[in-house]
DNA sequence: CAGGTAGCCTGTTAGC
DNA sequence: TGCTAACAGGCTACCT
């Protein structure tokens, strides 16, 4: 589910409701969601810590405990993490809770169960990262147009596949990166070898700016999505090619057709993204 | 090595 | 209406 955007709107719906509280008991309703430390230790480690600070790393939302530990949550396909009171109602999908210190709760709920969690030392954090091999965040300020255009040079393979690629670039999923592809105007079957500076300055300015624009439209809600108080995202309206398989290119009115390819779906303006360069068209 | 598929899960939807 | 199959925003392991 949630990609940059959308666990960005996360952390900044929950850090004012969170930042000071501390955590005074948490259960645990499904362990496999708990991927470090064992789920025994998970809890106890976590009982009595304040919540220090919020952050984001790509799709990881990372919570300060006691400014010595981070809790890091992935939500995958369909996690929630949502600030609830001690009255809301927990369902077969809520598989953790946080009790805090002010009565109130921060529930996980996840249909899927494909979300993750792990819990470490602070100083823990960059080796976690480099075994997972995260990039650089989409939106981190110093991922300059040139560092972003190095991370693919040397890359083979389709660009699409490539922009899903956690490695080069951390933050980016399917729906952006079909709406990124669409406003650079390239085709997400093209490889990397076959683009021109051009297109990977096109495509570094489409990044940022669909990413932008989504998080000040506080994500993509298409059907599990919610932020940190329970409320869906507004840049659904806001997609162009994205689940509009049929519907006319916003630029050209030509109809948007769906690929699959890398065995996503990619959404496609067939006039706007050709597959040829864009000196040969 | 690039590309494809299956698997982890459950719910919704498209199609018959 | 009821049933079945395909599909859904992520990521990994494994196969060709």
């Amino acid at each position: 589910m949630p990609e940059l955007p959308e666990v960005q709107t996360v952390l900044t719906t929950l850090q004012p409701r969170l930042l000071g509280l501390r955590i005074e008991r948490v259960e645990v309703f499904l362990e496999k969601i708990i991927k470090s430390p064992h789920p025994r230790e998970f809890v106890a480690w976590l009982q009595g810590r304040s919540i220090t600070g919020l952050g984001r790393r790509g799709k990881y939302l990372l919570l300060e405990l006691d400014g010595t530990h981070l809790l890091a949550v992935h939500l995958r396909m369909t996690g929630r993490l949502v600030y609830s009171n001690p009255d809301t109602p927990r369902d077969k999908h809520t598989h953790l809770v946080f009790y805090l210190n002010n009565g109130d709760e921060l529930h996980y709920h996840d249909l899927r169960k494909f979300g993750t969690m792990n819990l470490m030392l602070i100083d823990e954090f960059a080796a976690f990262c480099s075994q997972k091999d995260l990039g650089p965040d989409a939106l981190d300020p110093d991922l300059t147009k040139e560092l972003f255009e190095k991370r693919f040079q040397g890359r083979r393979g389709q660009i699409k596949k490539l922009l899903l690629n956690q490695s080069l670039v951390t933050g980016i999923g399917n729906i952006y990166a079909n709406e990124i592809l669409w406003r650079a105007r390239i085709h997400p079957e093209r490889t990397v070898q076959s683009l021109a500076s051009v297109d990977m300055e096109e495509l570094y300015r489409a990044m940022r700016s669909v990413l932008q624009e989504a998080v000040a439209g506080r994500g993509t809600t298409l059907r599990d999505y919610v932020d940190g108080e329970g409320n869906p995202g507004s840049f659904q309206s806001q997609l162009a090619v994205h689940g509009r398989e049929g519907e006319p290119c916003p630029e050209c009115g030509k109809e948007i057709i769906r690929l699959k390819t890398g065995g996503r779906s990619a959404f496609v303006c067939a006039d706007c993204q050709p597959q040829t360069k864009r000196s040969e068209v």
